[in-house]
DNA sequence: ACTCTGATGTCAGCGAATGACATCGCTCCC
DNA sequence: GGGAGCGATGTCATTCGCTGACATCAGAGT
């Protein structure tokens, strides 16, 4: 990343105060108060202050607005992956990328609830989750390779991972008084020992 | 099911002869050859006979027409859950129902690689195909918690079974001298054994 | 024949998404 | 300091997925 390209982000923004926030905050705000259906996009622009055909600029579809973190996570867990020492079993590195990405989620609970309330109410919201759930294993399974662990391992290893995560996240949301996510996530590999004939 | 109710199916059938089969296999034919975006509604109904309107009679989406046999498999995937021996563990039932769902896919291999053809070149199928997955995981750790399966290891269990069955499926698909899917599915779960750290 | 019912067709319309082109704000360079 | 250039945004038109309302039609039972 050089100097001119940093400087080129602060001009641009300065130019253009954020609009991609401005947009998510902005969807965000509809879809929690009228539901996602009920909110089109064009009142999104509107309330962001541009229009319908920049939103489609910034965001592939009416979905992808809610799911722009999914980046950051997929780095983060890749490259815990790959940080891991050498010595570590595939399922044990697995596991300290879905406690670090626990710890992420743990630092931002209101969103995240707020968020996930939105994404349960619709199936279309569901769907794009679940495919970026699977994005996530499958980028954990080429860090894995990436390792030198073979195939049926690498791949089992992460979607085991995922399907903690989903458990582990949906019990965090949901329950009243909020269990500490990064334990919970411990908490279920050491069930999923048990369960798979582990004891 | 009454005689009536019988006789009624047959009736409607011969008076539209399998309006739902003719607009499956227009689709799956269209998807093919011309890919799942280039396809318009209008002209799979057009090719079944049928107007775009019918088409939305019988199937929720675009989409849907694809993933008919989903209600089937998941009934399948119960029914084996609920009928496994009382004292089978978890993981063991869900590797049976699992392995049953292989041998149904096992019979009708030509027709899955069709279809998997046309669901790996699109996102959106990807998206539907995953929900349908999650869909299964849920019914069958719903199965496990009707025997009396505490709910940690239940959601468990059911999920590392479906990840089993995604990653068995892709390898059965794509490799070039097919697999048994059955044995394929016994294989990956011994190695999740392995790989949880159970020996 | 008559009616009743369920399947299908017709029509109108909304909203998501995209391509083509215009415009505007800013920076840079002379 | 006044364009030139460029990237971000707006405007316009269009396609297509999808839905509601209503009409129509084929056959079943009377």
């Amino acid at each position: 990343m050089s100097l001119t390209a940093i400087m080129y982000d602060r001009v641009m923004s300065r130019w253009e105060p954020n609009a991609r926030g401005r947009l998510m905050h902005a969807a965000l705000e509809l879809y929690v108060s009228r539901g996602f259906e009920q909110t089109t996009v064009a009142e999104i622009a509107k309330l962001a202050g541009l229009t319908e055909r920049t939103f489609f600029r910034y965001f592939a579809d009416k979905r992808e607005v809610l799911f722009w973190g999914a980046g950051e996570l997929q780095e983060l867990l890749v490259s815990t992956v790959a940080g891991a020492p050498d010595s570590d079993a595939p399922i044990t590195v697995i596991g300290a990328a879905i406690e670090a990405a626990g710890v992420v989620f743990e630092e931002r609970r209101e969103g995240a609830v707020l968020r996930q309330s939105v994404i349960a109410a619709n199936a279309e919201l569901q769907e794009r989750e679940l495919i970026k759930l699977a994005a996530l294993a499958s980028a954990m399974a080429d860090a894995l390779r990436q390792r030198g662990v073979k195939d049926p391992g690498a791949s089992l290893s992460a979607e085991a991972g995922i399907a903690v995560l989903k458990i582990a996240f949906e019990r965090w949301i949901n329950e009243a008084s909020p269990q500490d996510l990064p334990q919970l996530i411990r908490e279920l590999f050491d069930e999923l020992k048990v369960v798979t004939g582990a004891i």
